[in-house]
DNA sequence: AGAGTAAGTTACAAAAAGTTACTTATATAA
DNA sequence: TTATATAAGTAACTTTTTGTAACTTACTCT
């Protein structure tokens, strides 16, 4: 992990108040961040994403074994806000049994990119997060 | 938003799969995606470290200012995560009243930077997701 | 003595998520 | 000709997580 210059941090405090618009504006002017990522970052749809990244189709209980651990109830509902958001398409096919097919939209697509580059950080790093939190309980907490 | 080549999806997978290790093991081997993500990319944590790159110090009540609507007991308990990860730290002064501050860890700081390009993407995006989302009630299902 | 302040904590209510059983439509086996 | 099986969900109920609002602590200033 690069140590991050002064310079730097300029940087990023002026990309970040370009991005919020009025970084102080508490009123219920209208926020991407809290919105659009509510759903883009929940911890269920960066798998669901991920894995039809890897996967380009996957039916509705390939997807359950894949994100294992997902409820019936929340794989539905996250696949229905993801759909309504652009991020992936479903395709019905009524045989019987039934058939449903979930891919990618180019938009998802575009998308994963990003998100690839914050989970590879992240796996990158997670030794020393890990390492970070085992030492805590002793907290870290400065006093003067 | 640049369309995606098939080659750039092949190259994507291999990413991921290079990332998950073992892209199948729904067994019960540790995931940082899965652990680390939970708190890194969860909203009030995201809005928590994106304000403090913009403000670099701020006391408890004045992120609570800022990340407007979190409660005292979830910014407590994200502070005390996001410390014990160690992507900030937290200062006492045992004054009248008590004085803390919250800072950025150059850890800290170096997740912002690829969060911020996430949350840039999202931004940038949003007008378009929040029209996909409007002419959504009628689905979008694909039928064959 | 009494009020005021910052940084929380606590007890309780509300919302979200997880669990398990059920539904639907039809082909195939008994 | 029932009975069984299957995929993709949905529905009713339980558990967990989150949010709300009042309280605490430790001192200083009036």
């Amino acid at each position: 992990m690069e140590t991050i210059t002064e310079n730097e941090k300029v940087r990023v405090a002026k990309k970040i108040k370009k991005m919020f618009g009025h970084i102080d504006q508490r009123t219920a002017e209208y926020c991407p961040i809290r919105d659009v990522m509510a759903l883009a970052s929940d911890k269920w749809s960066i798998l669901i994403v991920l894995y039809l990244g890897y996967y380009p189709i996957l039916r509705f209980n390939e997807l359950k074994k894949k994100v294992y651990g997902i409820s019936n109830k929340v794989l539905s509902e996250k696949l229905k806000l993801l759909e309504a958001d652009g991020y992936l398409s479903r395709t019905l096919y009524p045989e019987v049994p039934i058939r449903v097919e979930y891919e990618l939209t180019d938009f998802g697509h575009s998308y994963l990119q990003k998100l690839l580059d914050l989970t590879e950080w992240v796996t990158q790093y997670s030794d020393i997060i890990l390492a970070n939190r085992k030492k805590s309980g002793k907290s870290t907490t400065k006093m003067f």
